[in-house]
RNA sequence: GCGCCUGUAGCUCAGUUGGACAGAGCAACGGACUUCUAAUCCGUAGGUCGCAGGUUCGAAUCCUGCCAGGCGUGCCA
């Protein structure tokens, strides 16, 4: 348990007490207890905790709300807690002030717990899925695919860290109808190679990619195709290109931090007749029907503006068909949370999605989709057009090779999920104040350059018994507050899907940590004192670097 | 038309289950380097929380209506 939790649950059980011993001296009229919050108030002024307790009894009891704290103050009693004093305040708050003690314990639980310092189990070891990115293998990874890359990635780390058993994976779209326009476009570019004139599809992709892949096919089987069947053609050349796509994806995903469990084929659902075994399904529950030749799925009954097709009327399945095959078979491999990453464009998907399970028995709460919003690039502040139906679109790979994958995490992290991003190319990769990356990266080298520096002075290895009564300073105490605060902003952020409240923390973090490093030094002062302030910067660079890597952003030695 | 997301300081955005005078970074202005990295710190200024109602001890947060922007509304995915 985190010092925060420990030290927040002995001040509530303090106070349910304390009620309890005034509704047994008859100065409160209560039956029961409301679920009142424990908080720390956003002034510094109002102490370290500060409760509701006494303005939610309110009605119930038929007293004001200051009259009611003023009661359970009486019978508060600070034994077995860290609290100091107390104070009624504003409209009723109770405010806690603590004695400082108990910030010191957290610096040697950091020191402790070291790379595994907030970590946490309030996941209890639940088996959990996230798919993301999961982006056709018919081109090249957009910004959209990168910021779920991002988000994806820094979520499974999230859950993993609070004590989740997660699993990544990608669904690879390699069945339906952009294959068929894969097929027709990689033709075209076969034949054009070979110097026939042949049209390119409308719907085609019209990538640059494209004309390079064909290009290697050629190397490899040079123009044995020329005269073949155009079915047996555009099989060949799709075979060749998927694996050439897939394997490219795998490669720069790889490059960007991030590695999948599990790769799945949805051409896999088609050939083990999974699809057509859960469309039987839902028909024999009755919420399938046929209209114009055509299978369709009611979920109009969940929410959707119109039922959907799930069976064409040329007897293929569509996409959505296999999409509930295959979140059934998430669920049938035991999966207790299916967290899903969908580009906002797709929410028209969500309520059918959802609908298509509960329709199975499955519960829809335990799949989670989390939307995320369009990006934009912006350059010299100018928005860059994409298109990917034209293939002008600047991919992930271009991205890392312009402001690095430090940069390009933390900057789609940033921002929550469902705001649009605008990506300020310029800002990510300057090498300034300005940007956010470089200030808590340069945190961390300044902690490792200190640290250097004791080590080479001889005196980095810390005594038995470090005395951190001594860290008095605010800037001191201010710091330990945030370090203490780590475990628990990792669990929220898991349970929430939030990932940029990391960012956020840690920018708290670091700007905590340059106001302790201009106000107090570390080396060459009394030897107790330096002790005792190693030992908090280590523990600040410890911190600091668990949240860079669940971030994917790497914690340098040197800037 | 209908559905989802967004609207908070000049800009980009936080604001966790409703809580005390609405926050940060950047930009602007003024300061701080003979001592552990100035990619830093300290300070000043800046807001009718899109608009109008409602719910309550209390609303940026919940409800209703309206306005603006994005996305969706395919036998595409």
């Amino acid at each position: 348990m985190n010092r925060v939790k420990l030290v927040q649950r002995q001040i509530k059980d303090a106070l349910i007490t304390a009620a309890l011993k005034a509704q047994e001296a008859g100065e409160l009229q209560i039956t029961s207890l409301p679920d009142f919050v424990l908080e720390v108030p956003r002034e510094k002024q109002h102490g370290d905790f500060a409760t509701n307790l006494a303005m939610l009894l309110a009605k119930e009891a038929k007293k004001a709300p200051r009259q009611i704290a003023e009661i359970i103050s009486k019978y508060f009693s600070k034994t077995g807690t860290w609290v100091e004093s107390l104070e009624i305040a504003g409209p009723g708050f109770i405010n806690f002030r603590l004695d400082n003690s108990w910030l010191f314990e957290v610096v040697s639980d950091v020191l402790k717990e070291k790379h595994n310092y907030g970590r946490s189990d309030v996941g209890k070891g639940k088996k959990v899925q996230v798919e993301f990115v999961s982006a056709n293998p018919t081109g090249l990874l957009h910004m959209g695919n990168a910021r779920g890359a991002a988000l994806g990635d820094t979520i499974a780390n999230l859950l993993d860290a609070a004590g989740f058993d997660v699993s990544r994976e990608y669904y690879i779209n390699d069945a339906g109808n952009q294959i068929h326009n894969f097929a027709l476009s990689l033709e075209a570019r076969y034949l054009q190679a070979l110097g026939m004139d042949v049209p390119f599809p409308e719907e085609g992709y019209h990538g640059e990619d494209l004309v390079e892949t064909v290009e290697s096919f050629i190397k490899l089987h040079g123009d044995k195709y020329l005269q073949a069947d155009s079915q047996e053609r555009q099989d060949a050349l799709v075979k060749y290109a998927l694996n050439e796509k897939l394997s490219h994806i795998r490669q720069v995903l790889h490059d960007f931090g991030v590695d999948y469990d599990v790769w799945f084929s949805e051409q896999s659902l088609h050939d083990s007749g999974a699809i057509k075994k859960v469309m039987a399904a839902l028909q024999s529950r009755g919420y399938i029907y046929e209209k114009d030749g055509a299978l369709w799925f009611k979920s109009s009954l969940y929410g959707d503006e119109k039922d959907e097709v799930v069976v064409r009327s040329n007897g293929v399945p569509t996409y959505f068909a296999a999409d509930i095959a295959y979140h059934v078979n998430k669920f049938e491999r035991g999966f207790e949370w299916v967290i899903n990453l969908w580009g906002a464009d797709h929410h028209g998907h969500v309520a059918r999605m959802k609908g298509a399970m509960e329709a199975l028995g499955y519960n829809p709460d335990q799949l989670q989709i989390v939307l995320m919003q369009l990006v934009r690039l912006f350059s010299g502040g100018e928005m860059l057009r994409m298109s990917k139906r034209t293939g002008q679109y600047v991919t992930l790979s271009e991205l890392m090779e312009e402001v690095g994958r430090d940069a390009a995490r933390y900057f789609f992290v940033m921002r929550s999920a469902d705001s649009h991003l605008d990506f300020d190319l310029d800002l990510a990769k300057s090498e300034s104040a300005e940007n956010p990356v470089y200030y808590v990266q340069y945190a961390h080298a300044r902690i490792c350059s200190i640290l250097r520096q004791a080590k080479e002075a001889g005196v980095s290895e810390l005594p038995v018994q470090v005395n951190y009564q001594l860290l008095t300073d605010p800037s001191e105490l201010e710091l330990i507050r945030k370090v203490a605060d780590f475990p628990d902003v990792v669990a929220g952020a898991a349970l929430a899907l939030e990932p940029h409240r990391l960012t956020r923390y840690a920018s708290e973090l670091a700007g905590l940590f340059h106001s302790f490093y201009t106000n107090c030094r570390v080396l060459n002062i009394e030897a107790d004192l330096m002790a005792a302030r190693l030992g908090l910067v280590q523990a600040v660079k410890i911190t600091l670097s668990n949240l860079l890597r669940l971030i994917g952003v790497t914690a340098p030695e040197r800037m």
